[in-house]
RNA sequence: UCCUGAGUAGCUCAAUGGCAGAGCAUUCGGCUGUUAACCGAAGGGUUGUAGGUUCGAGUCCUACCUCAGGAGCCA
């Protein structure tokens, strides 16, 4: 058996071939010619004397062939013991042959192995089923498939539209610390940690308070980063560590801000399309309910007072089991239900303003309201982005303050943007991991993060 | 925190209280168009942990551990 070894050096490989280096998302461009490819074995089948390998090398899956009486020895040899996941230089001739699922194929010409995986240690993940505890036990590894590499690509493209849609509005991006020294809501659990001497510090749970304090210098602002809640949630829709994109803007009321919204949910959709419908086929989306979202037509509005007795309907009709109870926050079952509703992401405003939190403007037509929106995601994935208006009046915002039992000294600097020349102001946030899983149909949000944090799980 | 379920080979799972099994993976052999290929063979086990009931426990009982799904809370 032919043993290769740890051989080959990053900077020589152009020297290897001169074939053209490329990629196999772009292979297409290169029919007919022979190119080179840095990447993985993903699989290995074989015929007798026919070899079909296939590679992966990070923007797809190609399968090669190699006919033994077409190549050296040698080469054939060292690729019919090669191990999966051995990492290669591919050297081939790239020919359409409508077998293939991406429609190309590579005869083979040259391997250059980087690393065999030796037979005694081989990769631990298998291309059939496995369980979610294996899954992501070698999490480091899984990601390396093609659904979750593909999950991740889209991932990225939502992060970089999500910033692009601010960023090209004439927005301001301030991020705000992640090491605070109070609760911000004051009532989530906050992870805990020692801050040198005598202080504790709070990794942050939402960064609206200080980007308020940004808006009001910049006017528009956004921030974009990781937040972390220690809440004991086991569900699909929880991690203890998510990233939030949030924008804060004076002189916006609640009207502007579902429109903001849905501008903004509009264009990600959009991208993801435009970039990734190879991808989404990976992931097995049907992309024609993301093209409901971009088609003509606005996101529905939906008070809370119409939300509720849309459910009490459902509830006559049997379709969801409890009857929602009016003044109560909506429960998971609840806004799955709304949402599947609708095609497009359902803006539900106007909620009672005891259940939310104590920095949302009352309603100015009916005071127990508060000015504030959640927007559902269809298809069941609930609640990706929470907004509202801020309060803006100095006295009422420190009444709250005080109800709420929160400390008033750690609000000072806050009320100080209400006794400096207040302004009506607004803003939301929207967590990048629920769009993640609603735009890729994904059951879980572990599977939209690179590295998940969930409440039992830190490894690896 | 509460409710429910699951832990058996590297992985996914079977096994009426009565001999510990299969598929995949690994190793060896076969096959010139395979698509999680297929065919043949081999190796691979302290049944999550600790007790208990029983002639006999993977199976029944108790406690604990781990994981999963859901509720609440939230993005």
């Amino acid at each position: 058996m032919a043993e290769p070894s740890e051989r080959v050096n990053l900077w020589c490989m152009s020297t290897v071939s001169s074939a053209p280096l490329t990629t196999i998302a772009s292979i297409g461009q290169y029919e007919g010619q022979s190119v080179t490819l840095r990447g993985w074995l993903y699989n290995l089948r074989s015929s007798g004397k026919l070899l079909f390998p296939t590679f992966r090398d990070g923007t797809g899956t190609i399968q090669g062939i190699v006919p033994k009486a077409a190549v050296p020895e040698e080469l054939f040899e060292t690729l019919k013991n090669l191990t999966l996941e051995s990492s290669v230089v591919v050297t081939g001739k790239v020919r359409a042959d409508s077998r293939a699922p991406s429609g190309f194929e590579l005869d083979v010409e040259d391997v250059i192995v980087t690393q065999r995986i030796p037979d005694e240690t081989p990769y631990p993940i298998q291309l059939k089923e496995a369980g979610v505890d294996f899954l992501m036990e070698h999490r480091h590894l899984w990601i390396r498939t093609p659904r979750q590499s593909a999950i991740l690509r889209v991932r990225a493209t939502i992060m970089r539209a999500a910033a692009e849609y601010f960023d090209t509005n004439g927005f301001f991006r301030t991020d705000p610390p992640i090491l605070t020294p109070n609760a911000c809501e004051g009532t989530s659990e906050l992870f805990e940690m020692e801050y040198f001497d005598n202080d504790k510090a709070y990794l942050t749970q939402s960064g609206q308070l200080y980007i308020e304090a940004t808006a009001m210098a910049l006017g528009k602002v956004y921030s974009f980063g990781p937040t972390f809640r220690a809440e004991k949630s086991k569900t699909r829709r929880h991690l203890t560590e998510f990233w939030m994109i949030e924008p804060e803007v004076t002189y916006l009321e609640l009207d502007g801000l579902m429109s903001l919204a849905e501008g903004f949910l509009t264009h990600i959709v959009a991208r993801v399309l435009e970039a990734h419908r190879g991808d989404l086929k990976v992931i097995g989306k049907d992309v024609t309910k993301l093209e409901a979202i971009t088609a003509p037509g606005e996101f529905p509005r939906l008070s809370y007072d119409d939300a509720h007795k849309m459910l009490l309907d459902a509830h006559a009709k049997g379709l969801i089991e409890n009857a929602h109870v009016y003044g109560d926050d909506f429960g998971s079952p609840d806004e799955t239900y709304i949402s599947n509703q609708f095609e497009k992401p359902v803006m539900v405003h106007r909620y009672p303003a005891e259940v939310k939190a104590f920095y949302m403007q009352p309603d100015p037509l009916d005071p127990t309201r508060a000015l504030c929106v959640d927007v559902l995601a269809p298809e069941g994935y609930g609640e990706i982005i929470g907004g509202s208006q801020r309060v803006d009046s100095y006295d009422l915002l420190k009444s709250r303050i005080e109800q709420h039992g929160l400390p008033m000294d750690a609000f000072q600097w806050y009320l100080d943007l209400r006794k400096y020349g207040s302004v009506p102001h607004s803003g939301f946030g929207m967590g990048i991991e629920r769009c993640v899983a609603w735009i890729c149909g994904l059951e879980h949000v572990r599977e939209t993060i690179p590295f998940a944090r969930t409440l039992n799980r830190i490894y690896p």
